[in-house]
DNA sequence: CGCCTTTGACCCGCGC
DNA sequence: GCGCGGGTCAAAGGCG
Protein backbone atom coordinates (compact mmCIF):
# COMPACT_ATOMS: atom_id res chain seq x y z
CA UNK A 1 0.00 0.00 0.00
CA UNK A 2 1.01 3.35 -0.73
CA UNK A 3 1.46 3.86 2.99
CA UNK A 4 -1.21 4.95 5.79
CA UNK A 5 -1.36 8.28 8.16
CA UNK A 6 -2.98 7.76 11.07
CA UNK A 7 -6.14 9.66 11.85
CA UNK A 8 -7.73 11.44 14.90
CA UNK A 9 -10.99 9.85 16.73
CA UNK A 10 -13.31 10.53 14.41
CA UNK A 11 -14.30 7.28 12.19
CA UNK A 12 -17.29 5.99 10.40
CA UNK A 13 -17.35 2.86 9.36
CA UNK A 14 -20.60 1.41 7.68
CA UNK A 15 -21.44 -2.00 6.82
CA UNK A 16 -24.14 -1.76 4.51
CA UNK A 17 -25.96 -4.44 2.76
CA UNK A 18 -28.47 -2.52 1.89
CA UNK A 19 -30.21 -2.83 -1.10
CA UNK A 20 -32.77 -0.62 -0.04
CA UNK A 21 -30.47 2.52 -0.64
CA UNK A 22 -30.76 4.28 -3.71
CA UNK A 23 -27.51 5.17 -5.53
CA UNK A 24 -27.26 8.49 -4.96
CA UNK A 25 -27.92 8.03 -1.67
CA UNK A 26 -24.18 5.75 -1.47
CA UNK A 27 -23.05 9.27 -3.13
CA UNK A 28 -24.15 10.97 -0.06
CA UNK A 29 -21.79 9.22 1.90
CA UNK A 30 -20.47 12.45 3.50
CA UNK A 31 -17.71 13.49 5.83
CA UNK A 32 -15.94 10.31 7.19
CA UNK A 33 -17.26 7.34 5.84
CA UNK A 34 -16.22 4.52 4.58
CA UNK A 35 -18.75 2.01 3.46
CA UNK A 36 -18.83 -1.51 3.92
CA UNK A 37 -21.33 -3.90 1.64
CA UNK A 38 -22.67 -6.17 3.62
CA UNK A 39 -25.60 -6.77 1.04
CA UNK A 40 -24.83 -10.28 0.17
CA UNK A 41 -21.54 -10.05 1.88
CA UNK A 42 -20.22 -9.25 -1.68
CA UNK A 43 -17.59 -7.38 -3.79
CA UNK A 44 -18.13 -5.86 -6.98
CA UNK A 45 -16.95 -8.26 -9.61
CA UNK A 46 -14.14 -5.71 -10.50
CA UNK A 47 -13.22 -6.15 -7.18
CA UNK A 48 -12.56 -9.57 -6.48
CA UNK A 49 -9.64 -9.92 -8.61
CA UNK A 50 -8.03 -7.17 -6.14
CA UNK A 51 -6.36 -9.07 -3.59
CA UNK A 52 -4.74 -6.05 -1.53
CA UNK A 53 -7.90 -5.27 0.50
CA UNK A 54 -5.95 -6.05 3.57
CA UNK A 55 -2.67 -4.26 3.07
CA UNK A 56 -5.09 -1.36 1.72
CA UNK A 57 -6.40 -0.08 4.97
CA UNK A 58 -4.76 1.10 7.50
CA UNK A 59 -6.75 0.05 10.74
CA UNK A 60 -5.54 1.72 13.68
CA UNK A 61 -6.44 2.41 17.32
CA UNK A 62 -7.26 5.43 18.04
CA UNK A 63 -6.90 5.83 21.37
CA UNK A 64 -3.52 5.64 21.93
CA UNK A 65 -3.60 8.54 24.56
CA UNK A 66 -5.30 9.26 27.76
CA UNK A 67 -6.88 11.75 26.50
CA UNK A 68 -8.34 10.17 23.54
CA UNK A 69 -9.37 7.73 25.66
CA UNK A 70 -10.56 9.52 29.00
CA UNK A 71 -8.37 8.14 30.43
CA UNK A 72 -9.95 4.61 29.94
CA UNK A 73 -7.21 1.93 30.18
CA UNK A 74 -9.68 0.00 28.75
CA UNK A 75 -10.50 2.03 25.78
CA UNK A 76 -9.55 -0.19 23.51
CA UNK A 77 -10.87 -2.99 24.70
CA UNK A 78 -14.43 -1.96 23.21
CA UNK A 79 -16.99 -3.91 21.01
CA UNK A 80 -15.06 -6.30 20.11
CA UNK A 81 -17.28 -8.00 17.53
CA UNK A 82 -17.69 -4.65 15.59
CA UNK A 83 -14.94 -3.79 14.38
CA UNK A 84 -13.46 -6.94 14.43
CA UNK A 85 -16.01 -8.29 12.21
CA UNK A 86 -15.62 -5.19 9.81
CA UNK A 87 -11.66 -5.60 9.63
CA UNK A 88 -11.47 -9.07 9.14
CA UNK A 89 -13.77 -9.40 6.88
CA UNK A 90 -13.02 -6.81 4.89
CA UNK A 91 -9.74 -6.16 5.54
CA UNK A 92 -8.64 -9.40 6.26
CA UNK A 93 -9.84 -11.42 3.91
CA UNK A 94 -7.61 -10.66 0.95
CA UNK A 95 -6.18 -14.14 1.25
CA UNK A 96 -9.15 -15.00 -1.25
CA UNK A 97 -9.72 -12.26 -3.99
CA UNK A 98 -12.31 -14.08 -4.82
CA UNK A 99 -13.72 -15.29 -1.20
CA UNK A 100 -17.56 -15.57 -1.18
CA UNK A 101 -18.94 -13.44 1.66
CA UNK A 102 -19.41 -16.65 3.48
CA UNK A 103 -15.88 -17.55 2.97
CA UNK A 104 -14.74 -13.89 3.88
CA UNK A 105 -16.91 -14.48 6.99
CA UNK A 106 -14.69 -17.63 7.49
CA UNK A 107 -11.54 -16.01 7.01
CA UNK A 108 -12.46 -13.27 9.12
CA UNK A 109 -13.71 -16.22 11.91
CA UNK A 110 -10.31 -17.54 11.42
CA UNK A 111 -7.90 -17.44 14.22
CA UNK A 112 -5.03 -15.60 12.92
CA UNK A 113 -7.36 -13.61 11.79
CA UNK A 114 -8.99 -12.46 14.64
CA UNK A 115 -8.50 -9.30 16.10
CA UNK A 116 -10.04 -7.28 18.62
CA UNK A 117 -10.74 -4.04 19.33
CA UNK A 118 -12.96 -3.23 16.55
CA UNK A 119 -14.49 0.03 17.79
CA UNK A 120 -10.97 1.45 18.61
CA UNK A 121 -9.65 0.63 15.23
CA UNK A 122 -9.06 3.37 12.11
CA UNK A 123 -10.07 2.51 9.03
CA UNK A 124 -7.93 5.26 6.69
CA UNK A 125 -8.85 6.06 3.18
CA UNK A 126 -7.96 8.77 0.83
CA UNK A 127 -11.09 10.84 -0.34
CA UNK A 128 -10.89 11.80 -3.69
CA UNK A 129 -12.27 15.27 -3.31
CA UNK A 130 -10.16 16.12 -0.64
CA UNK A 131 -6.88 14.23 -1.60
CA UNK A 132 -7.19 14.17 -5.51
CA UNK A 133 -4.26 12.35 -6.12
CA UNK A 134 -5.70 9.44 -4.76
CA UNK A 135 -8.44 7.81 -6.00
CA UNK A 136 -11.75 7.47 -5.57
CA UNK A 137 -13.26 3.88 -4.42
CA UNK A 138 -16.08 2.33 -6.42
CA UNK A 139 -19.14 1.71 -4.83
CA UNK A 140 -20.63 -1.87 -5.08
CA UNK A 141 -23.25 -1.60 -7.18
CA UNK A 142 -24.92 -4.68 -5.66
CA UNK A 143 -25.80 -2.19 -2.73
CA UNK A 144 -25.57 0.44 -4.27
CA UNK A 145 -24.16 1.94 -1.42
CA UNK A 146 -21.14 2.88 0.13
CA UNK A 147 -19.84 -0.15 2.57
CA UNK A 148 -17.13 0.47 4.61
CA UNK A 149 -17.24 4.13 5.75
CA UNK A 150 -14.52 4.92 7.78
CA UNK A 151 -13.00 8.30 8.05
CA UNK A 152 -11.42 10.49 10.17
CA UNK A 153 -11.74 14.40 10.61
CA UNK A 154 -8.77 16.41 9.85
CA UNK A 155 -6.84 12.92 9.03
CA UNK A 156 -5.34 11.91 5.82
CA UNK A 157 -6.82 8.96 4.75
CA UNK A 158 -5.10 6.91 2.54
CA UNK A 159 -6.13 3.69 1.02
CA UNK A 160 -5.59 1.28 -1.79
CA UNK A 161 -6.91 2.44 -4.63
CA UNK A 162 -8.21 -0.67 -5.56
CA UNK A 163 -10.14 -1.44 -3.03
CA UNK A 164 -14.00 -2.14 -3.57
CA UNK A 165 -16.71 -1.54 -2.28
CA UNK A 166 -15.12 1.37 -0.28
CA UNK A 167 -15.80 4.87 -0.48
CA UNK A 168 -14.60 7.58 1.53
CA UNK A 169 -15.46 11.30 1.40
CA UNK A 170 -12.71 13.21 3.57
CA UNK A 171 -14.20 16.79 4.65
CA UNK A 172 -13.55 18.91 7.11
CA UNK A 173 -16.28 19.32 9.77
CA UNK A 174 -16.69 22.41 11.45
CA UNK A 175 -19.26 23.52 14.34
CA UNK A 176 -20.77 21.25 17.07
CA UNK A 177 -23.21 19.92 14.61
CA UNK A 178 -21.82 17.43 11.88
CA UNK A 179 -24.26 16.19 9.79
CA UNK A 180 -23.16 13.61 7.04
CA UNK A 181 -25.73 12.01 5.33
CA UNK A 182 -24.96 8.00 3.99
CA UNK A 183 -27.61 6.27 2.54
CA UNK A 184 -30.40 7.95 4.35
CA UNK A 185 -28.79 7.73 7.44
CA UNK A 186 -28.44 11.04 8.92
CA UNK A 187 -24.86 11.13 11.08
CA UNK A 188 -24.95 13.95 13.52
CA UNK A 189 -22.37 14.57 15.83
CA UNK A 190 -23.74 16.81 18.05
CA UNK A 191 -23.02 18.37 21.17
CA UNK A 192 -23.37 15.60 23.77
CA UNK A 193 -24.26 16.29 27.57
CA UNK A 194 -22.79 14.13 29.44
CA UNK A 195 -22.63 13.39 33.59
CA UNK A 196 -19.06 12.30 34.65
CA UNK A 197 -19.82 10.08 37.62
CA UNK A 198 -16.75 11.89 39.30
CA UNK A 199 -18.48 15.10 38.99
CA UNK A 200 -21.89 14.61 39.50
CA UNK A 201 -24.23 17.53 38.64
CA UNK A 202 -21.67 18.93 36.07
CA UNK A 203 -22.45 18.43 32.76
CA UNK A 204 -20.20 18.98 29.65
CA UNK A 205 -20.56 19.86 26.02
CA UNK A 206 -18.41 19.21 23.43
CA UNK A 207 -15.22 17.98 23.10
CA UNK A 208 -16.64 14.70 23.90
CA UNK A 209 -15.46 11.92 21.76
CA UNK A 210 -18.22 10.34 20.39
CA UNK A 211 -18.85 7.68 17.84
CA UNK A 212 -22.06 7.19 16.30
CA UNK A 213 -23.17 3.76 14.67
CA UNK A 214 -25.72 3.74 12.05
CA UNK A 215 -27.03 0.05 11.99
CA UNK A 216 -29.87 -1.70 10.08
CA UNK A 217 -32.91 -0.80 12.49
CA UNK A 218 -34.20 -4.36 12.85
CA UNK A 219 -37.74 -4.77 11.26
CA UNK A 220 -40.69 -3.20 13.63
CA UNK A 221 -41.19 -6.87 14.34
CA UNK A 222 -38.07 -6.30 16.79
CA UNK A 223 -38.82 -3.24 18.05
CA UNK A 224 -40.16 -3.07 21.17
CA UNK A 225 -43.62 -1.72 22.20
CA UNK A 226 -42.92 1.78 22.01
CA UNK A 227 -41.09 1.50 18.66
CA UNK A 228 -37.94 1.55 19.51
CA UNK A 229 -35.56 -0.80 18.79
CA UNK A 230 -32.63 -1.54 20.68
CA UNK A 231 -29.71 -3.10 19.40
CA UNK A 232 -27.00 -4.42 22.07
CA UNK A 233 -23.81 -5.48 22.32
CA UNK A 234 -21.15 -6.31 24.51
CA UNK A 235 -22.16 -4.81 27.23
CA UNK A 236 -24.83 -4.17 29.30
CA UNK A 237 -26.79 -0.89 29.29
CA UNK A 238 -29.36 0.30 31.29
CA UNK A 239 -32.26 2.56 29.68
CA UNK A 240 -32.38 5.94 31.67
CA UNK A 241 -34.52 8.02 29.50
CA UNK A 242 -35.84 8.53 26.43
CA UNK A 243 -37.18 11.44 24.91
CA UNK A 244 -38.79 12.66 21.85
CA UNK A 245 -36.67 14.58 19.30
CA UNK A 246 -37.66 17.50 18.04
CA UNK A 247 -37.73 17.17 13.90
CA UNK A 248 -37.66 13.53 14.06
CA UNK A 249 -40.87 11.60 14.75
CA UNK A 250 -39.11 8.64 16.81
CA UNK A 251 -37.80 9.41 20.11
CA UNK A 252 -34.30 8.70 21.44
CA UNK A 253 -33.66 6.46 24.24
CA UNK A 254 -30.86 7.36 26.71
CA UNK A 255 -28.71 4.05 27.86
CA UNK A 256 -25.87 4.03 30.03
CA UNK A 257 -23.49 1.18 31.09
CA UNK A 258 -25.01 -0.95 33.36
CA UNK A 259 -21.51 -3.78 33.30
CA UNK A 260 -20.32 -1.86 36.15
CA UNK A 261 -21.05 0.71 39.01
CA UNK A 262 -19.26 4.23 37.68
CA UNK A 263 -19.13 3.43 34.49
CA UNK A 264 -19.78 6.55 32.55
CA UNK A 265 -19.99 4.87 28.83
CA UNK A 266 -23.28 5.66 27.69
CA UNK A 267 -25.21 5.39 24.34
CA UNK A 268 -28.09 6.82 22.84
CA UNK A 269 -29.97 5.04 20.43
CA UNK A 270 -32.30 6.67 17.72
CA UNK A 271 -33.79 5.37 14.36
CA UNK A 272 -32.55 7.89 11.45
CA UNK A 273 -35.24 10.78 10.71
CA UNK A 274 -33.92 10.30 7.63
CA UNK A 275 -34.08 6.55 6.83
CA UNK A 276 -36.29 4.99 9.38
CA UNK A 277 -34.48 1.44 8.32
CA UNK A 278 -31.71 2.88 10.38
CA UNK A 279 -30.79 3.39 13.20
CA UNK A 280 -28.37 6.02 14.86
CA UNK A 281 -26.56 4.97 17.97
CA UNK A 282 -24.49 7.47 19.94
CA UNK A 283 -21.31 6.04 21.77
CA UNK A 284 -20.47 8.45 24.45
CA UNK A 285 -17.32 8.11 27.38
CA UNK A 286 -16.27 5.57 27.53
CA UNK A 287 -16.42 2.15 28.98
CA UNK A 288 -13.52 2.01 32.24
CA UNK A 289 -13.76 -1.42 32.95
CA UNK A 290 -13.51 -4.61 31.08
CA UNK A 291 -16.03 -6.38 29.19
CA UNK A 292 -18.80 -7.91 31.22
CA UNK A 293 -17.35 -11.18 32.67
CA UNK A 294 -20.30 -12.52 34.66
CA UNK A 295 -23.15 -13.50 33.74
CA UNK A 296 -24.79 -11.19 36.14
CA UNK A 297 -23.21 -8.53 35.13
CA UNK A 298 -25.73 -8.63 32.31
CA UNK A 299 -28.86 -9.65 33.85
CA UNK A 300 -31.78 -8.34 32.91
CA UNK A 301 -30.27 -6.12 30.35
CA UNK A 302 -32.74 -7.68 27.67
CA UNK A 303 -35.56 -8.49 30.40
CA UNK A 304 -38.31 -6.86 28.62
CA UNK A 305 -37.58 -8.61 25.50
CA UNK A 306 -40.09 -10.86 24.70
CA UNK A 307 -38.50 -14.42 25.33
CA UNK A 308 -38.67 -16.44 22.23
CA UNK A 309 -38.28 -20.32 21.83
CA UNK A 310 -36.03 -20.46 19.41
CA UNK A 311 -33.33 -18.71 22.41
CA UNK A 312 -33.18 -15.22 20.61
CA UNK A 313 -33.96 -13.40 23.31
CA UNK A 314 -32.79 -12.01 25.94
CA UNK A 315 -29.70 -12.62 25.73
CA UNK A 316 -29.14 -13.81 24.47
CA UNK A 317 -28.72 -12.23 27.13
CA UNK A 318 -25.45 -14.25 27.92
CA UNK A 319 -26.30 -17.69 29.19
CA UNK A 320 -23.29 -17.12 31.61
CA UNK A 321 -20.37 -17.18 30.35
CA UNK A 322 -20.42 -20.55 28.84
CA UNK A 323 -16.80 -21.76 27.25
CA UNK A 324 -17.08 -22.61 23.85
CA UNK A 325 -14.32 -24.92 22.84
CA UNK A 326 -15.45 -22.88 19.33
CA UNK A 327 -16.62 -19.99 19.60
CA UNK A 328 -15.02 -18.82 16.51
CA UNK A 329 -16.62 -21.58 14.17
CA UNK A 330 -19.50 -21.28 15.99
CA UNK A 331 -19.66 -18.15 15.03
CA UNK A 332 -18.33 -18.25 11.63
CA UNK A 333 -21.58 -20.84 10.74
CA UNK A 334 -23.72 -18.64 12.46
CA UNK A 335 -23.08 -16.14 10.06
CA UNK A 336 -23.23 -18.54 7.24
CA UNK A 337 -26.59 -18.50 8.32
CA UNK A 338 -27.36 -14.71 8.97
CA UNK A 339 -25.89 -14.84 5.35
CA UNK A 340 -28.16 -16.85 3.89
CA UNK A 341 -31.13 -15.28 5.57
CA UNK A 342 -29.91 -11.91 4.87
CA UNK A 343 -30.18 -12.73 1.03
CA UNK A 344 -33.30 -12.95 1.19
CA UNK A 345 -34.54 -11.20 4.32
CA UNK A 346 -36.30 -8.02 4.56
CA UNK A 347 -35.81 -4.70 3.62
CA UNK A 348 -34.00 -4.31 6.47
CA UNK A 349 -30.73 -2.16 5.59
CA UNK A 350 -27.70 -3.67 6.26
CA UNK A 351 -25.90 -0.63 6.90
CA UNK A 352 -23.79 -0.09 9.79
CA UNK A 353 -21.75 3.15 10.17
CA UNK A 354 -19.70 4.10 13.15
CA UNK A 355 -18.36 7.16 13.95
CA UNK A 356 -16.00 8.23 16.49
CA UNK A 357 -15.02 11.90 16.61
CA UNK A 358 -12.78 14.03 19.58
CA UNK A 359 -13.31 17.41 18.52
CA UNK A 360 -9.92 18.86 20.18
CA UNK A 361 -8.25 15.76 18.46
CA UNK A 362 -9.62 17.32 15.60
CA UNK A 363 -7.98 20.17 16.01
CA UNK A 364 -4.96 18.99 16.82
CA UNK A 365 -4.82 16.68 13.82
CA UNK A 366 -5.70 19.55 11.56
CA UNK A 367 -2.35 21.24 12.50
CA UNK A 368 -0.12 18.28 13.10
CA UNK A 369 -1.37 16.75 9.86
CA UNK A 370 -2.02 13.01 11.67
CA UNK A 371 2.18 13.19 11.54
CA UNK A 372 2.10 12.96 14.70
CA UNK A 373 -0.87 10.00 15.28
CA UNK A 374 1.56 8.20 12.65
CA UNK A 375 4.53 8.12 14.56
CA UNK A 376 2.52 7.73 17.90
CA UNK A 377 0.79 4.68 16.68
CA UNK A 378 3.41 3.64 14.37
CA UNK A 379 4.76 1.42 17.04
CA UNK A 380 1.95 0.43 19.05
CA UNK A 381 0.28 -0.97 16.50
CA UNK A 382 1.00 -1.83 12.47
CA UNK A 383 -2.48 -3.64 11.80
CA UNK A 384 -1.79 -4.67 7.96
CA UNK A 385 0.91 -6.41 9.13
CA UNK A 386 1.71 -9.85 10.23
CA UNK A 387 2.52 -8.25 13.56
CA UNK A 388 -1.53 -8.08 14.03
CA UNK A 389 -2.18 -11.62 14.64
CA UNK A 390 0.30 -11.58 17.60
CA UNK A 391 -0.92 -8.28 18.78
CA UNK A 392 -4.09 -9.93 19.53
CA UNK A 393 -2.24 -12.29 21.54
CA UNK A 394 -1.04 -9.76 23.33
CA UNK A 395 -4.54 -7.91 23.82
CA UNK A 396 -6.46 -11.38 25.14
CA UNK A 397 -2.79 -11.93 27.29
CA UNK A 398 -3.66 -8.81 28.54
CA UNK A 399 -7.27 -9.96 29.28
CA UNK A 400 -6.14 -13.01 31.10
CA UNK A 401 -6.12 -11.04 34.18
CA UNK A 402 -10.07 -10.98 33.52
CA UNK A 403 -12.10 -13.98 34.19
CA UNK A 404 -12.46 -16.60 31.53
CA UNK A 405 -11.13 -16.48 28.26
CA UNK A 406 -11.80 -13.08 26.85
CA UNK A 407 -12.81 -15.01 23.62
CA UNK A 408 -15.20 -17.59 24.99
CA UNK A 409 -16.44 -14.92 26.55
CA UNK A 410 -16.52 -12.55 23.65
CA UNK A 411 -17.96 -15.36 21.60
CA UNK A 412 -20.59 -16.47 24.28
CA UNK A 413 -21.43 -12.91 24.86
CA UNK A 414 -21.74 -11.48 21.28
CA UNK A 415 -21.90 -14.83 19.40
CA UNK A 416 -23.99 -16.60 22.20
CA UNK A 417 -22.78 -19.92 23.49
CA UNK A 418 -25.53 -22.13 23.32
CA UNK A 419 -24.77 -23.47 19.73
CA UNK A 420 -26.55 -20.58 17.35
CA UNK A 421 -29.81 -21.10 19.30
CA UNK A 422 -29.21 -17.57 19.96
CA UNK A 423 -29.29 -15.63 17.96
CA UNK A 424 -27.75 -12.58 19.47
CA UNK A 425 -24.84 -14.95 18.08
CA UNK A 426 -26.33 -14.20 14.86
CA UNK A 427 -24.58 -10.46 15.09
CA UNK A 428 -20.91 -10.88 13.61
CA UNK A 429 -20.28 -7.29 14.85
CA UNK A 430 -22.44 -7.77 17.97
CA UNK A 431 -23.97 -5.00 18.10
CA UNK A 432 -27.34 -5.66 16.63
CA UNK A 433 -29.85 -7.05 19.30
CA UNK A 434 -32.59 -9.35 17.04
CA UNK A 435 -33.52 -10.93 20.21
CA UNK A 436 -36.43 -8.84 20.93
CA UNK A 437 -38.65 -10.33 18.61
CA UNK A 438 -39.25 -12.77 15.47
CA UNK A 439 -37.76 -12.49 12.19
CA UNK A 440 -34.50 -11.31 12.96
CA UNK A 441 -33.08 -9.59 9.59
CA UNK A 442 -30.52 -12.35 10.07
CA UNK A 443 -32.11 -14.23 12.09
CA UNK A 444 -32.30 -18.45 12.45
CA UNK A 445 -35.49 -19.22 12.89
C1' DC B 1 -33.61 -9.12 45.47
C1' DG B 2 -31.57 -7.08 41.72
C1' DC B 3 -32.05 -5.26 37.52
C1' DC B 4 -34.79 -3.58 34.13
C1' DT B 5 -38.06 -0.03 31.58
C1' DT B 6 -41.06 3.81 31.68
C1' DT B 7 -41.94 8.49 32.27
C1' DG B 8 -42.47 13.08 34.13
C1' DA B 9 -39.67 16.51 36.20
C1' DC B 10 -35.61 18.85 36.45
C1' DC B 11 -31.27 20.77 34.82
C1' DC B 12 -28.32 22.83 31.55
C1' DG B 13 -26.46 24.80 27.23
C1' DC B 14 -27.40 27.45 23.47
C1' DG B 15 -29.57 30.69 20.35
C1' DC B 16 -32.16 34.72 19.93
C1' DG C 1 -32.93 37.18 30.11
C1' DC C 2 -35.89 33.95 28.14
C1' DG C 3 -37.40 29.98 25.84
C1' DC C 4 -36.35 25.84 23.54
C1' DG C 5 -34.32 21.51 23.04
C1' DG C 6 -31.71 17.93 24.74
C1' DG C 7 -29.79 15.10 28.54
C1' DT C 8 -30.31 13.24 33.15
C1' DC C 9 -32.59 12.04 37.41
C1' DA C 10 -35.45 9.36 40.10
C1' DA C 11 -39.76 7.27 41.42
C1' DA C 12 -42.84 3.62 40.21
C1' DG C 13 -43.70 -0.70 38.64
C1' DG C 14 -42.49 -5.20 36.27
C1' DC C 15 -39.84 -9.37 35.59
C1' DG C 16 -36.98 -13.50 36.60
Amino acid sequence: MDGYTIGDLTDIVRASGGGSGPSNKSSMVAEELVSISTDSWQFPANSRGNSNIDNSVSIIPPSSSMEESFGDPFSDMRDPLLHHGLETIFFNSSSSSTASPVEVIDAACRDDVFVPNMFTRMLQMSAPDANPGHHQLPISPRCQSPVVAASSLMKEIKINSSSPALVAHHHQVDGSMNRSKSKGCLMESTAIQISSPGNSGIKRRKSQAKKVVCIPAPAAANSRASGEVVPSDLWAWRKYGQKPIKGSPYPRGYYRCSSSKGCSARKQVERSRTDPNMLVITYTSEHNHPWPTQRNALAGSTRSQPSKSNGSSAANTLKGAQVNPHPQKEAMAVMKEQKKDTDTASSVNTTALVKEEIEDVERHMEIEGGQEFSAEFSNSYRPSEPEEASRSDDFFADLGEIDGDPLSLLFNHGFGGDGGKDTKGLDPFGIFDWSEEQNPPFGVK
